[in-house]
DNA sequence: TGATAATCATGAGGTAGGTCAACGCCGTAT
DNA sequence: ATACGGCGTTGACCTACCTCATGATTATCA
């Protein structure tokens, strides 16, 4: 839970009272590698804010071809914000890549929290700010750049996470195959 | 005005003492089609409310070749975003497709009303995590689509919009060349 | 009204990246 | 020790899309 203080603390601060108050509205988990989180057709339950481990979230296409729409890591929130926020069923699956930890968030609780500490507001405006502007740099990524460019990309904004992620995932997220990654480096 | 108090009732009721603490924040403005409302270079004052026309958001690469990243049209919010927030120089242009009227928003003035109105923060909040997952569903377009694929979702999303627009710049925002747009329907 | 600029379509040829298939190199579980 | 699955590489071939060039049609405005 000092973490998830911490992580809020960043962008506001909060007397002990209040981190208790907001404390209270959290549940953790633990997953194993491989397990899901969240399978497509679920409903999604949570918010979930990543003590610990790698996650990836599927969109699987028509042809079964898996995309991955995110990666999320320690400090980071992820889920199928779409069915979250609008409780409609999961069209996406978020899937460990590695043992994970994570602080789990539902809707009720998000709007109670932001409804009785306007701190909390404040912090969760401000990670949907930023989470609108890293999705806003990806597009332009994808508009702009080739699979090479894309790369670099990457590995200068995330370079720990291209350590610990599998090239074919990364293919996946690039939006390229995993043999054209292979290639880039020739 | 009333658009705007429209606009924000859709998500949160407001008093008239509310409203017309909101309006207070607010400034106007006109330009003309062509007319560029940010240069990428400049400082970013405001975060724009369209009343009335219809705006590219652009940005240039390093082959001069442009690249729309969003467009905007009555009662949609446009910026450059990630320059206003951060209060950095522009990196995109905003362009106006049409004769257009804005309300401006300055950042300290979009603080204050977070601040000042626990109402404006929730409907900006409500803006943010919408925007969000409208940029996220654009990654899985990109990522998962082809060129005829992506134009049939756009003119399914935005019927209007596509109306409203030439061909050439739906092309930019889609990401193919104007050719290739203008082969797909055979 | 005539000139000029947008807009759209189409042909020809080139290329980045996709697909399919084979292979090598681990790590780990039997 | 051996077998197997995950991971990465490489070759051969294919295709969706790009670029360059031309021309027709339609707005726009002096």
């Amino acid at each position: 839970m000092d973490k998830l203080r911490q992580h809020i603390e960043r962008i506001v601060a909060l007397t002990d009272e209040e981190f208790a108050f907001i404390a209270r509205h959290f549940s953790s988990r633990k997953y194993k590698k491989h397990q899901y989180i969240i399978q497509e057709g679920d409903e999604v339950k949570y918010h979930y804010f990543i003590l610990k481990g790698l996650t990836k979230l599927v969109y699987t296409d028509d042809t079964a071809k898996e995309h991955i729409v995110s990666f999320a890591m320690e400090d980071w929130w992820e889920s199928d914000f779409l069915a979250f926020y609008t409780q409609t069923k999961a069209t996406m699956a978020l899937i460990c890549l590695e043992d994970t930890e994570v602080l789990c968030l539902n809707l009720e609780d998000y709007k109670k929290l932001c409804d009785g500490l306007q701190k909390m507001e404040r912090f969760i405006l401000e990670k949907a700010n930023f989470g609108f502007l890293g999705a806003q740099r990806r597009i332009i990524s994808l508009l702009t750049s080739n699979a090479k460019e894309r790369y670099e990309q990457l590995i200068k904004l995330y370079p720990n996470l291209v350590q610990r992620v599998p090239k074919a995932q990364l293919a996946a997220y690039l939006g390229v195959s995993r043999e054209t990654l292979s290639r880039l480096n020739q």
